[in-house]
DNA sequence: CGATTGCGTTAGAGCGCTCTAAATCTTACG
DNA sequence: CGTAAGATTTAGAGCGCTCTAACGCAATCG
């Protein structure tokens, strides 16, 4: 009792294999009559088509393999639905592989869709190293998401991270502080630019920059913030790597006995809802994650059907948004 | 310039093609030297198996297709990981389509899935009629997980969602609280097992329930405590449908001026990590979420591998997260 | 030394579909 | 009526791989 095929609903219907396929792809050059009896017939017996098959048979598969760095994190959750509604629109099915934080596991989901022959490659926020992303994107065409950098071969959607770091030191100086510091991404992809962005910000301002090592986590933020507060000498503002860290970072200085912005100004990026909710309300980088994923999928098809060969680079702006885990600090 | 195939790698090694198809799949009764010289052309070629043809060539795809109500739910994101873990373990691959709180959308992936021949259906917390998972799993072994009921032909993994639910409205009790109101889920799978339990352990401890329609997300928490202000009725603690509500309904009390748990105290379900952040540090119910996706794959593998037919219904006990949103109601 | 065994290897069919080229059927027109 | 043009339909090859059955060959045996 295996599933039915064409030879099946073909037999059923009273007419050819080659039929039964042209109904399937819903062509122009079938009579009613037949393509009724065959629609008929499908149903009748529950007739599915192999996309194996087809993909076999056709050069091409219509079909996206995405490689998120990590469903827990809801920034990327947004990328994906800017992702999945473009890729609506063109007709593309789109294969969702979770990287995991691991470059290791990454890589094995590269392989993965590379063997189902996907016809591009979207790597949101990658772990992988610039190597795999180069030969990756040797074989197929890839559009690298919110990784903050480019790579040689491949299409990048990016905000620019320096800036969007720079903003938030920015912001945090207009209210007075000197003494910020930051929490840094660790391996993240995104980490470099958005440490550099800060430092080179500081400086431009005349101000000293601290960087502690952090993650992309709201565990990450914990050793940092206990660190700060063991030699005594927490400052008056905290920039985090992400919304995640700032997260952790306010919850790790709750337990010190620490509030914000009272004691500490906090700022994280991403604008996930996690800094919207009133009651976290945490000040902000925003990146246009719809719009990105978006992006993604408008470049990586101009590459498929109008096979364009060198790379595209979008770059877009981030903003900042304020809310109230940022003030002007306590007078000393 | 296609990709290569066996056939390619087969010259270029000097052997047949079998003898390749052989080496890739490992055979023991391949003689050392012609395995080197199969894997050294591969490597040479950047040969990659199309998994397209193998999948039509052997009866078996060992692909899983997963349908995930929604990525941007932190809740799911962690039953994923059990997934996966899982999978790996028994060699399988994991699809993932995103459901984005859209049956209909889910309708298509479920069709999209099994046009890619998976082995099985796993769906978590689905927004799908019973008709279509009735259907879908006498197709496909299908496994339901986290829906707070069970299907006549699909297994399930729940958890006891009416006694997840009395266990909030108990602990609430216990520190003194009697007008309780719950934000229900909506449409959503789960509401009506929670609310069920919500009122009858309301009611069987004397207490008049009290249900006010929500959602499964932050944004709809915001009518129905507008709702309880404005009426001039708000109760002494909220039961929300899950820890995305619960935060919604923490910023609008907020917005309200009322604070929790001083004002008003609230839980959440699901405890994921928005409920762990020290920031919102939120009373909720835990799910086993981790091991209900092992218990998912587990259970799916028991149809495939070991060919049972009876459907199984696995219920696990959910368990109160004590934390700082609740506290005895302030004195009248 | 011919027959037997068993290992390593290969030929070839077949998985379910698409696509090209050719066959068949209509219809229209001289 | 015969025929060309156009509209439908079909045969059959081929996509890249697996799998069964058979083959070649060296080692083994009587």
């Amino acid at each position: 009792m295996s599933r039915p095929t064409m030879e099946t609903v073909a037999e059923r219907a009273g007419v050819s294999r080659a039929l039964v396929s042209l109904v399937m792809n819903n062509s122009s050059k079938v009579s009613e009559a037949k393509r009724q009896a065959v629609l008929h017939a499908a149903e009748q017996l529950g007739y599915r088509p192999n996309l194996h098959a087809r993909n076999l048979a056709q050069a091409r598969t219509k079909t996206l393999g995405m490689i998120i760095n990590d469903i827990h994190n809801p920034f990327f959750a947004e990328v994906v639905y800017g992702v999945e509604a473009a890729a609506d629109d063109y007709g593309f099915d789109v294969l969702i592989l979770n990287g995991g934080r691991d470059a290791e596991r990454e890589r094995r989901a590269v392989e993965t869709h590379l063997q189902f022959q996907v016809e591009a490659l979207i790597l949101v926020g990658p772990k992988l190293d610039d190597d795999d992303i180069v030969r990756a994107s040797a074989v197929v065409p890839t559009v690298v998401v919110a990784s903050g950098r480019d790579y040689p071969g491949a299409d990048t959607i990016t905000t620019d991270e320096e800036r969007g770091a720079a903003l938030a030191v920015q912001h945090l100086v207009q209210l007075g502080h000197t003494d910020i510091a930051h929490i840094d991404g660790a391996a993240n992809i995104s980490s470099r630019a958005r440490s550099h962005g800060y430092e080179k910000a500081m400086r431009s301002l005349g101000l000293e920059p601290r960087t502690l090592r952090g993650g992309d986590d709201e565990a990450d933020a914990e050793a940092a913030i206990v660190d700060l507060a063991e030699t005594d000498s927490m400052p008056t503002a905290i920039f985090a790597f992400n919304d995640l860290v700032a997260a952790g970072a306010l919850s790790t200085l709750e337990a010190a006995g620490l509030r914000a912005p009272d004691d500490v100004s906090v700022v994280g990026y991403d604008n996930t809802f996690i800094a919207e909710l009133n009651h976290m309300s945490l000040t902000t980088i925003n990146q246009p994650r719809h719009q990105m994923g978006q992006l993604a999928i408008r470049t990586v098809l101009e590459r498929i059907e109008d096979d364009r060969t060198e790379p595209t680079h979008i770059d877009l702006a981030p903003t900042l948004s304020v809310r109230r885990s940022t003030a002007p600090p306590r007078k000393a």
